[in-house]
RNA sequence: UGGGUUGAAUAGAUAGUCGCGUCUUGAUCGGAAUUUACCAGUGAGAUGAGGAAAGUCUGGACUCCGUAGGGCAGGAUGCUCGGUAAACCCAAGGAGCGGUGACACUAUGGAAAGUGUAACAGAAAGUAGACUACAACAAUAAGGCGAUUUGUGGAACUAUGUAAACCUCAUCUGGAACAAGGUAAAUAGCGGACAAUGUAGAUGUGCCUGUCUCAUCCCCAGGUAACCGCUUGAGAUGGACGGUAACAUCCAUUCCAGAUGAAUGAUCAUCAUAUACAGAAUCCGGCUUAUUCUUAACUCAAGUC
RNA sequence: GCCCCCGUCGUCUAGCCUGGCCAAGGACACCGCCCUUUCACGGCGGCGACACGAGUUCAAAUCUCGUCGGGGGUA
């Protein structure tokens, strides 16, 4: 993952906090916003409540190791913020693969079906 | 065999594929451009968390601010002697206390410098009545060391606990804490307060004496996270030698994370089945706490010979 | 990263500095009874806490140390 397609700053998390459409499950929420630029990227964010450094960390590893699978089956053009929450810290790899493919899917925003999911969008 | 005490050591390994941080290096296109340098991507190689990285409890180093010098306050430590850069650390010994024992624990000077305080119980509670012998009298329990009456003789200032109560004695002690601090770039100032040689202000830094300045200070507004600091160090490993030990000296070898929205993950195979606590953020010494596996010495109990 | 502060009934608090009278007080809440036709108000009673573990002391909510939890500040 490279550096431009990393969200960074604070107002980009906020911008797609208050934009964005949001998705969520158990494990995870992600807030999914379109961009300018023609890239994909990927913002992260584990909050204190989900555990010490050592969870944490793993919560991100496996956010970054599922998108890195996922990528290449996404539309580019969004920004996604992906917020851990406290069962993911107990997850093996495929499933947080699983999990984000899920959301992606209600995000509509794989390619191939943006047809169908602008429209679920709309609704 | 079971329990206990103390110490040592380990923190899965090997191989393949994909992915990430840093460093080195090669080539090439893109930005830029007179060229180099620079920026971004890309190939190859090297390397990449801990014994506690944690808690932030301590001792320092680096850095900045302050500082003529001194006094007071405040704070810290508290048997002796050594080790160390230093220490609320470590080692050895003494004393006290706990344990059947191995062993463990101890902020371990001073109560005859002074002050305070001692609940409940008890008729009465501490600076005098309390020492001792004999005799007399009706006298016990509670209570924390200590208990009272009378007569005679003797003795002659003896006198509880508490200082992790105030205190006293000895030793030590400036403040901040890498978000310290430095370099470069960018930028915009406006308004207010206050003075005449003893006032005002500053020194963000306990107070005073003192010192310094004679223009500064305060408020509002604006603007910025680029680089350095940043890892070669009281370093690590091995050996020799001194010391009861902590530790010191000498020699040889070696370079072992350096991020900044913040790098270690996924998958598969074998070893045998398999990994607890837990993630560097300026750097070291210690302490405390969390926790996996293995092992040694000693001790207690029971049984057998 | 660095530096601080705070933990007392279900909730908000007093007591801590200066240890004992604390078997820890008060308010609201909760429960029961009384009052009322009933509810509310009012009256009476009850339930209920010193974060945890050590140490000092005759004695600790209070003093000291260590854990745990919570909160805040910091260009």
């Amino acid at each position: 993952m490279q550096d431009p397609e990393k969200l960074k700053k604070s107002w980009e998390f906020r911008r797609a906090y208050q934009k964005g459409n949001k998705y969520w499950n158990r494990y995870f929420v992600i807030y999914v916003l379109r961009n300018h630029f023609n890239r994909l990227r990927l913002g992260i964010t584990v909050s204190k409540k989900v555990g010490k450094s050592v969870q944490r960390n793993r919560v991100k590893r496996l956010i970054r190791e599922s998108f890195r699978e996922l990528r290449t089956q996404v539309e580019v053009g969004y920004d996604i913020v992906v917020v851990g929450r406290t069962p993911a810290c107990r997850l093996a790899c495929q499933e947080t693969q699983n999990a984000l493919a899920q959301l992606f899917q209600k995000a509509a925003i794989f390619n191939g079906s943006r047809q169908r999911g602008g429209n679920w969008n709309e609704n």
